[in-house]
DNA sequence: TTGAAAGCGTTACCAA
DNA sequence: TTGGTAACGCTTTCAA
């Protein structure tokens, strides 16, 4: 039924190992031989059996993206970085033609894990981890402990916007009990690759901006806790009211939330149920940012003449959509693209690590003074 | 270096037949064995080669998903209500555990059918195709023909919120004159199926809410031309106005622009000096909606007081965030889910096509009468 | 309930 | 420059 190499040599005269180098294009083959070949898979409409190649060649080219929201902009923004560069139409050379799989963790570590398994299950070339890991430390040495059977199995893994997660200390295998018969890598692999996103940066320069306008009564909306990206955000809020000579945010100043609109809303307004004359909102992210707005305008108060708020940049109008709202501008398509070059394995630096683009402020509407 | 099958079987002492056997469930195993290689894969670590498997099985767990815009939330909460329903964790019993392969097409056609090919290639299971298509007849023909030979492979196609392209009238094969030799298909395949969003619907109803507010000079910012969603909403439009026996929007109120918010803000301003009395502007979706409210804010203008705005539900808070836009909903997740299921196969109905959910308007803020 | 063995369609090595 | 031919790791009859 379905046609086969064979079918495409027996057509054009040749044998299939003639067939494979012209459609590889990896070997020498005479021009007219080539264009017979080429023609019979015209005539026969061929189409490469992709799983025989694979496992013939022992790699896919299948190139894994995991998210932790698929239906955040900020994700969709990377991805299709990642996918531009390393996908049917790229513009690093000899690389393209592979296929990126972008996996929907929805920010669960468990299905990070199935992800993983199942991309390992298919060979896959690369696989990019973007967005924050959690810092659970069971699931941070499961996590380690996966990654390091992709890079065992030639898998080449990039972390994309997080830290590497530490491998257990001790012997070999530490983390898994079980593994203790596991095989030996059959040689240097490559080690992960870190493609950062400069959160804590980004936090301090949003903070920064703040205190510039004379905030001193901020309230912070931050991401789940447990969360790489959440821990590095604050540190860099904290590290700018410090520097500043300023106390660290009070506790009912200091909410945990999520990445979402409702959560932006929700703490919002405990925000200012806590402290009615605070004068200035940090958020977690754009989408949280955009429900604070909602919040705000449903109480009454104006944005940024009442309450400046800010907000990381995961929507790239947000700041325009919603008058008054201060973003730090992420260099996600830059860091994207860096992150599929890695993942061709066409830009791995030495020390494993991508240096990142700086975070940027955009300030806008926000030039208004806090509040009496 | 790597653990196949039969490293396990040897471990658990029995043959590879087995293990297999243990692994896909889907055959009767005595309980002793079962465990013993349970026990081994689990020491082993081994994971399962998917190409191999793939190439004894003559398909493959991988489901493409090809969306137009992977930053656009509309698609990504398509995207992954399809991840959900067929992924790692789904609740389609026994049908899981395949991976989603969304990619990102860029609403160019070439790229669609060069993403069609490689997921041909790897023998995916199905292929979802969201979002609208393109009308150009060779690119029609095109796509009808790559997908009468994915169907031909046995790979399920889904059309999710866009019409089946016809094929070609006149003998078989006759989009594409070189295949004349192509082999047939070996059996009745099952066809495409639709999963239709209701476009002409919502934008019926859409136009029949800013009718009943009184507006009679709305400007009409259209999608891409020669795409079936911007034919389908303009033609909802189309009838509200004639149903309410209002003459067609004049050409100088039409504009076709892209789905992106930059066109909305530039197609704003080019209605406003077309007629600067116009009340209501009804955009191509909420991103572009978005746009059209920057717009009106930079020139002054409030929402909804002076000028109505309207888009499609692409952006869930859109309505939320900017005051006064109004939207339709369209169910996204629901038509995602329903997509995910055909693509299983577990929800294929007689004709092919999938009842859509209906759209609903989403009125927020537009109660205001028009001007003068 | 289990095992043996024949493919599945490519790739890549070794000759020619 | 080309052809023959082992792998590659799994699934799936067919027997036992």
């Amino acid at each position: 039924m379905t046609v086969t190499l064979a079918d495409v040599a027996a057509r054009a005269g040749v044998s299939a190992a003639t067939v494979s180098r012209v459609l590889n294009g990896n070997y020498p083959v005479a021009t007219a031989t080539r264009s017979r070949v080429l023609r019979a898979v015209e005539e026969l409409e061929y189409v490469v059996n992709g799983p025989a190649s694979s496992l013939a060649a022992a790699s896919s080219d299948l190139v894994g993206v995991l998210v932790n929201d698929i239906a955040d902009p900020f994700f969709g923004i990377i991805a299709g970085a990642v996918q531009d560069t390393i996908g049917p139409v790229t513009s690093v050379p000899a690389q393209g033609r592979k296929l990126a799989v972008i996996c929907n963790t929805g920010g669960s570590p468990e299905r990070e894990l199935t992800y993983l398994t199942l991309l390992q299950r298919q060979r896959a070339a690369a696989v990019v981890l973007t967005g924050s890991g959690t810092d659970d430390p069971g699931h941070r040495a499961a996590l380690a402990a996966r990654l390091r059977r992709l890079a065992a199995g030639g898998v080449r893994v990039v972390l994309c916007g997080r830290p590497l997660p530490a491998e257990e200390h001790g012997g070999a295998d530490g983390a898994d009990p079980a593994a203790g018969t596991a095989p030996e890598v059959d040689g240097p692999r490559p080690r992960p690759v870190e493609v950062p996103l400069d959160n804590e940066g980004g936090a301090r320069a949003l903070t920064e901006h703040l205190l510039a306008l004379g905030h001193r009564r901020i309230g912070h909306l931050a991401g789940p806790d447990h969360r790489s990206t959440t821990r590095h955000r604050l540190a860099g809020h904290r590290a700018a009211m410090t520097a500043a000579g300023l106390p660290p945010t009070p506790d009912h100043l200091l909410i945990h939330g999520t990445f979402h609109r409702d959560s932006g809303y929700a703490g919002a307004l405990r925000l200012l149920d806590a402290d009615p004359g605070l004068t200035a909102i940090a958020a977690a992210n754009d989408t949280a940012a955009l429900g604070v707005c909602a919040a705000l305008r449903d109480r009454g108060l104006r944005v940024p003449q009442d309450v400046s708020v800010t907000g990381f940049d995961d929507l790239p109008f947000a700041a325009d959509v919603a008058p008054g709202l201060t973003t730090v501008r992420l260099p996600l398509r830059e860091t994207g693209q860096a992150a599929g070059r890695v993942a061709l394995g066409a830009e791995v630096p030495e020390d494993g690590v991508v240096p990142p683009e700086p975070a940027r402020v955009v300030a806008r509407d926000s030039t208004a003074p806090p509040r009496g």
